[in-house]
DNA sequence: TTATATCCGACCTATTTAGTCCTAATTAAA
DNA sequence: TTTAATTAGGACTAAATAGGTCGGATATAA
């Protein structure tokens, strides 16, 4: 329980080798994943929903690969989170069909606060304070 | 993913409801599984994990039940995880077996980091900070 | 034209979580 | 002393999630 999934985890290690090398310099997944023992195929799709999500640009072709397209300090965890797991994968109350019923909703008040800790937590760090270096 | 279980929501539901009948009266299982539509034998399991971490007392035989033990607000949230999902089943580093590698630790960081803020801020959130109804 | 990249959906497998079943052991009360 | 209600706890099955693979499409530098 808690714990952050591969995909997240892959994608972190991916920005965090990017910042080292700068932010125009191209780095492939082929390199990422060789270096790192990471399953080329899942970091591959990883790297698409960052493309996708433009937090990464993807240049195709040969000697192409993927550059950081926004400042990582701007974007929040949270968002980061759900760029990877969507919307809904992340952190959702699994009472909310239930919650017509006023039992229902007592009873959510508290993995609504753990919840609401969490979020409010990932709100207020950035990508950058978690694949920066020092 | 940062989700938490169902055995832990249960243990909270039925914690708050015991929080509201006060300390001294007995609640059984029955009785909360009822009111909450909470499966039983998966709730009563979750009862006897708290008794033998003394947060709950037992009372066996008819009219029997749990009373609270331990005061909640000196109780942790990272231990009351503990207590229901074991040492282990709590945001571990799932790169430990290869962190004799120089390069492996060097990636561990992204992750240590994330594990490291949720741990510290459930380390500074006490079981009453979640069950109480203000 | 070819080799090397990203793109993307469909699929399979493994792990974890959720839930069920069955059989004690204990005890209040008829 | 029997019965019914309760907790105790292990073994098992089912469902959901996460992790990983495969096949083929698209783009582009050389």
């Amino acid at each position: 329980m808690l714990k952050i999934t591969r995909k997240v985890e892959y994608a972190l290690i991916a920005l965090s080798q990017m910042q080292l090398k700068g932010n125009k310099s191209l780095t492939s997944v082929k390199e990422i994943s060789q270096q790192n023992g990471i399953p080329y195929e899942l970091l591959a799709k990883t790297m698409q929903l960052l493309a996708r999500a433009e937090i990464v640009e993807a240049v195709k072709g040969p000697h192409g690969g993927y550059r950081l397209k926004k400042d990582p300090s701007i974007i929040k965890m949270t968002t980061f989170f759900e760029i990877i797991e969507g919307p809904m994968g992340f952190m959702d109350c699994s009472f909310d069909t239930d919650c017509d019923q006023i039992q229902s909703c007592a009873i959510r008040t508290p993995i609504q606060r753990i919840n609401d800790s969490i979020r409010n937590m990932f709100n207020n760090i950035s990508l950058q304070d978690i694949t920066m270096l020092s």
